[in-house]
DNA sequence: ATTATATTGGAACGATCGTTCCGGTTTAAT
DNA sequence: ATTAAACCGGAACGATCGTTCCAATATAAT
């Protein structure tokens, strides 16, 4: 006997997350949520609960999103490969539009740390998701002999997330076509590199 | 025949730098700045101009602080020192505190690229300058033979400064005491690696 | 057609936002 | 001691913040 919704709730997630990411939390007004959301105020907060509520369920969605990413990591076979992959998929597939957006976790990291770290953390539990999955990957790779075994599986996987979170920010700023390009295909040659001379590092 | 100033405008604008930094721009309100600037709202806003003048001033200040760190890069004679002294200057040197809040550059161009660009891009162009440096250096070395000619300069600064602002990213998140150092030292192995089996390289 | 229920738009809440303004206070120079 | 300039505290501004509440509306089931 009920009224059927006016809105499609995932839809107003999804649209949500959009503002969020570009705006960050802080400076999102409700007011503006609802604009593209296309929902009533009071719906707003008997589906969701409040603004903070709101953006739980966001951050969820958006880390949804990087399951691909994720599964694609599990399948690689040699550490390379995974790497590639993961810039095929989180970078050069992206239009443009979502490119520079740059990540959601990674500026709500950032943004939140001091104001309300509880959503912070929850942002940067998401990210480690993803460095597990490229740990499990390059052990697996070091089992089977594809990667070098002067390297560690976790050094590696921190290095690599590290730089995927410094080109996010990089992609939010518009880079030139070939920038991020140059910075994934350098790292790259870590895997190629010899240490010989790299011994006496004191820093 | 003036009144002498009951507040040192260097260092109040130092706490404010400091609040900023740690909140951001748009979390932080005129009041927290008063309360750790140590000064009154007439005496702000008559010394400062408004809120955003006087984020722009914090930004010249925090900008003004990475002098240390261009000039320690432009007096490096090879590639890796460069960034050891970088890495040395910018992360071992500074205080848990400092570390842990990351860079405000990196904090601001993220934040606000979408609600106040203007200041976005003031941050964007100040972190522009260490990377321009940093080319300069690479090129120094690409010249007096230091640097390996399969390099492009250009392409290993952007490479290094991404590295930094990730590294940066992950400072926020307070990590373990060895973890930014293995970011680092594995960063550092692209200078010692060969390329040949990477040549067949296509995304 | 009636009933029941969920959705809706909008008014209203107190709190806080950034900013302006003014009267009182302080102090350096006359 | 008087004057002039600058600082200071705090009230007050309108605007916006997130949230709550309620009456009006719309629709699925009876």
């Amino acid at each position: 006997m009920a009224r059927t919704k006016a809105y499609d709730k995932d839809k107003a997630l999804e649209d949500a997350m959009t503002l969020f990411w570009a705006q960050g939390y802080t400076a999102t007004s409700v007011q503006q949520l609802l604009d593209v959301m296309s929902i009533s105020r009071s719906s707003m907060y008997s589906e969701f609960g409040n603004k903070r509520d709101l953006f739980v369920e966001v951050l969820s969605l958006y880390f949804s999103l990087t399951n691909e990413l994720i599964d694609a990591i599990s399948r690689a076979n040699d550490p390379a490969e995974a790497i590639r992959k993961f810039y095929e998929i989180g970078f050069v597939q992206q239009s443009d539009t979502l490119l520079y957006r740059g990540c959601l976790l990674v500026n709500t990291i950032l943004e939140l740390r001091d104001v309300d770290n509880e959503l912070s953390l929850i942002a940067a539990q998401y990210f480690d998701e993803v460095e597990k999955a490229l740990v499990n990957c390059f052990q697996k790779c070091a089992s089977s002999g594809t990667l070098h075994p002067r390297h560690d599986p976790e050094i590696l996987a921190s290095f690599f997330v590290t730089v995927i979170k410094g080109m996010r920010v990089v992609a939010r700023q518009i880079p030139s076509e070939d920038y991020l390009r140059g910075v994934i295909e350098t790292a790259l040659t870590v895997f190629s590199g010899s240490r010989e001379n790299n011994d006496e590092q004191v820093v």
